[in-house]
Parts: C-alpha cells; structure tokens; sequence
RNA sequence: GUGGCCGUAGCUCAGUUGGUUAGAGCGCCAGGUUGUGGCCCUGGAGGUCGGGGGUUCAAGUCCCCUCGGUCACCCCA
C-alpha cells in the first residue's frame, strides 16, 4: 500500500480558480486599460534579485528586510530574495536598462513576505502597480493619485477613503527628525513600551504606532508638514491643489509615515472603510526621490503605488461590487452517434470564433443536455441518428424558459453544410 | 516571532453525560419505459472523524503532542 499523502499549497498561499480568477484577468485588464491610456508601458522583472536591491531599497532596518524576506542561496552561491514589493525591482531595471526619461512603467506582480498569514494578508499576494522615474513635478503625484481613484471608481468601491502627508526631502526631513527626537526625548516615559526602547533609531515609527500612549503623545508632537522646507511645502501645496481640481477628496493625515524608507516628500495612501479587517490599507505610494540613486543610478525623482489586489477584492466584497459572471458559452454540441460529429463540429465552431463545448464519453441524450443546461449554454446543437441520417443538425435554444409539455419547444433543423454560417450571422452570438 | 479559537464526505454542518455497521442538506454520477435541459422522484459513488500517542471493556466524543486552518498583535498590499 502506497501511503497516500495529499499535497497543499504553502501557509499563506492560495490557489485562485475559476470563476473567482474570472474577476482577477476583469481586474487586471481594467487597470492596464486605465494606465495604457496615461501611457504606462508594462514591465515585467524577475520574482527574485540579489537581496541587496531589497536591503538598500527599502532599508535595513524596515521590518519588512529585517524579518520577512523570503532569502535563498542558490547553487551558484549567490544570495538572492522573492520580491517582497514591486517598486525596488523596478527601479533596479531603470538602473540597468536607462530607458528614455521620463519613464513610466506598470506592473502586475506576486509579492513574498513571511508573515503570519490573517484576514488579507499572505505569503504570496499580488500587487498591480506604477512606477516613474524622471519627473519632479507634483502634478505627476496628482496623476498617479488620480490612476489609482479611476480604478477604484471603475471597480464601483464608494467606501474608500485617501490619506495624505509629505515627509519632506533629505534635508527638511532630518531636521524634523532631530526636532522629533528632541521632544520625545524628553517625554520618553509617556512612549508605549516598545518604543521606549526603540524611539531614538527611527523616531518617524513611532508616529505610526497604534499604541494609545504613542497616539495622545505623538498629538502633541510637532507636525512634520509644519516643518517643512518652502520647496517641499510648494511641492505639497499644489499636490493638494491638484487633486482638488480633480475632485479627488482627502484627508491629510499627519501621521501617515509609510514603511518603507525610500520615501520622501508625497505619501499617499487608501483605505477601505468598509473593510472590518485589520488589514484595511487598499493600495498606498509615494516618491522616492532618492532610490535611483541609491540603486547605482544616476540622481531622478520616482514615484509609485502598489495596490494589492486581494485586499482590493475583498473591499469589492464588503462593498458587494465588481462580482463578475464568467461569460455564458454559446453553443454546446450534443452527439448521441458516437462523438465523431460532436469532435469535428466543437472544432469548427471554435474556428468559428464561437465559445463551444460538448460532452466527452458516451452519455445519455438527456445527461448531455443537463450538461449543456448547467453550462449555460445559449443553445445546443443536437445530433442523433436521425439529423445524422438527413445530414441535418437540430439547433435548440436553451436560454429560456422551460415550456410546459406538448407546447412545441423551440428547435429547429439545419444543414450541416451551412451551420456555422447560419449561426456566424445570429445576432445571439455577437 | 507571540497569543485566542477551530479541524467529521467536494462544500456547509449534525453527532446528546464516551456505547452497535458515522449522518443530513447542497453538489456530483446514473435512472424515472428505448431521442431532449428546469422542478420533482428513486438509486449510487464519496469519510482510516487532520495525524500520532495515551486513558477506557468501549474514543468522532476525554487527555497530551504534532500538523493544518482561522483571527488578533507586530508590520504591511
């Protein structure tokens, strides 16, 4: 006896099939309609890079280089990562590739990091996303806001909500930092316990932490956008202006430091309100006016978001929007003479620019049609003995009401000779 | 990495204070007089009760370990 093992996908991965993959390649292809038509050109990089593009990118210290990058040596002996994010990779192939500024490129990708998995998040999700390299304009910031609104919008999610902030650039941001430190230096004891010990490494965390003690302080502290340097608050100013113009409403959060520590000036995230789970945030960016540098290449502006679609799924699910239907077949075949005819025919049909599908093995007539029913077939084409006999197929429409018995049910005979242009000109097919 | 809850058929679950061959609904397959989809009716396939060990005359049920799932913390999409 063979011991019988049954394999699962991985911890915090999933299998994604039909029909909910229906709404993923509806998902990916409205949002690469909406960034084509802003002249985003697709990129595609490799899942895994040298793990120093992830430690230099998105720094050392982020937690999600310190603890939750899936790293491996390969034979070769060289010490690579799975892509834990979009943005580090794709600015290495800008890095290695220079195309022509400015750069503006999209992405659809699996993103690894290894977490505990829970309510949206997973060891493998999958994140669409854009990146620029090139353009210091801060209508560039209000166009890739903007990116990210249609597509929300296109989805039909209303519950959403955007949070805004700039952190400034290399200079007023580390004299805020040292201003930050300051004050929390001296009110330390009132920080929650963790960032007692940790405040001074990177003060910017403490403003995210959701510790109440960290919150009430943290009110108190001074405002990062208060401190900002005229070319940065300009920059800010008409960021905002813009996206006024645009109708785009947001909130100006003051505590909104994102993760990562690449980003400078603009940042910029969504969250979905009708999300009850913990992990809320549906899609969040912002420049990095320093990584290309940083990854060996010469000193542009970036900027970028990243939307992770199965959290964007599930905000679609609590809003009940975006439930796609897979599209119904058109024609099923139905062969009851041995499935010579059913073989040639699906083939033609399918030539025919039909979606076409039959029963394999030899069923029963009435098995064959409950098939085509549960399929959804619009119409079946039968062939028994007798079509098969009059070189005829019976054409039976299936998307309609059950009639009651000894009502004539609508079907009808056709050559098999002129089939396929007889249903190549019915408008149901269209 | 830390903690709470949960593992019985493909899915959703029942299974009484431990007591015969472990059940239902849905789904799936086949039939309901030899050629017709819905509904309805009949029948069928499908489970080593997550895995291992223990207590007991007897374990799906109690105890321990382990694996998996789930939710939360941390952090993020």
């Amino acid at each position: 006896m063979v011991e019988k093992k049954i394999f699962r996908a991985p911890s915090g991965t999933r299998d994604i099939l039909a029909p909910e993959s229906y709404r993923w390649q509806k998902l990916i292809s409205i949002f690469s309609h909406i960034v084509e038509s802003a002249n985003y050109g697709l990129v595609i990089n490799p899942l895994f890079e040298e793990v120093g593009v992830f430690t230099r990118g998105m720094g050392e210290a982020s937690e999600v280089v310190k603890k939750e990058m899936y790293e491996f040596t390969d034979k070769g002996n060289r010490t690579l990562a799975l892509r834990p994010e979009g943005t580090a990779s794709v600015v290495r192939s800008f890095v290695q590739n220079r195309p022509v500024l400015p750069w503006k490129a999209w992405y659809v990708t699996p993103a690894f990091r290894y977490e505990r998995p829970q309510a949206g998040r997973y060891r493998q999700h999958h994140q669409i996303g854009v990146e620029v390299i090139g353009i210091q304009d801060p209508d560039l910031d209000v166009e890739i806001v903007s990116l990210m609104s249609q597509l929300y919008q296109a989805l039909g999610l209303s519950k959403i909500e955007l949070k805004i902030n700039s952190i400034g650039d290399e200079q007023c941001s580390f004299s805020y930092r040292q201003l930050l430190l300051e004050f929390l230096t001296q009110r330390q004891d009132e920080l929650c316990e963790e960032h007692k010990q940790s405040y001074s490494y990177n003060p910017l965390r403490v403003l995210d932490c959701k510790k109440i003690s960290c919150i009430s302080l943290t009110e108190q502290a001074p405002k990062l956008l208060d401190n900002l340097c005229n070319d940065c608050y300009a920059h800010f100013d008409r960021f905002q202006n813009g996206l006024k113009s645009l109708g785009i409403e947001f909130k100006i959060d003051h505590r909104l430091v994102r993760g990562f520590d690449y980003y400078t000036r603009t940042t910029f995230e969504f969250v979905g309100l009708a999300l009850d789970a913990a992990q809320n945030g549906i899609g969040g960016g912002g420049r990095y006016n320093g990584l290309v540098e940083s990854l060996g290449g010469p000193s542009e502006a970036g900027i970028g978001f990243g939307i992770g679609i199965e959290r964007l799924l599930l905000a679609c699910d609590a809003e009940d929007v975006f439930q796609i239907k897979p599209s119904q077949i058109d024609i099923f075949v139905v062969d009851v003479t041995g499935g010579d005819q059913a073989r040639d025919l699906t083939y033609r049909l399918r030539q025919a620019g039909l979606k076409a599908d039959r029963a394999f093995g030899s069923k029963s007539m009435r098995s064959q049609l409950r098939l085509a029913h549960r399929l959804g077939a619009k119409a079946a084409l039968i062939i028994g003995s007798e079509e098969l006999e009059a070189k005829k197929v019976a054409l039976r429409w299936l998307n309609q009401e059950i009639l009651e018995d000894g009502v004539e049910k609508s079907q009808q005979l056709i050559d098999s000779s002129e089939i396929i242009s007889y249903l190549k000109d019915l408008s149901e097919f269209h």
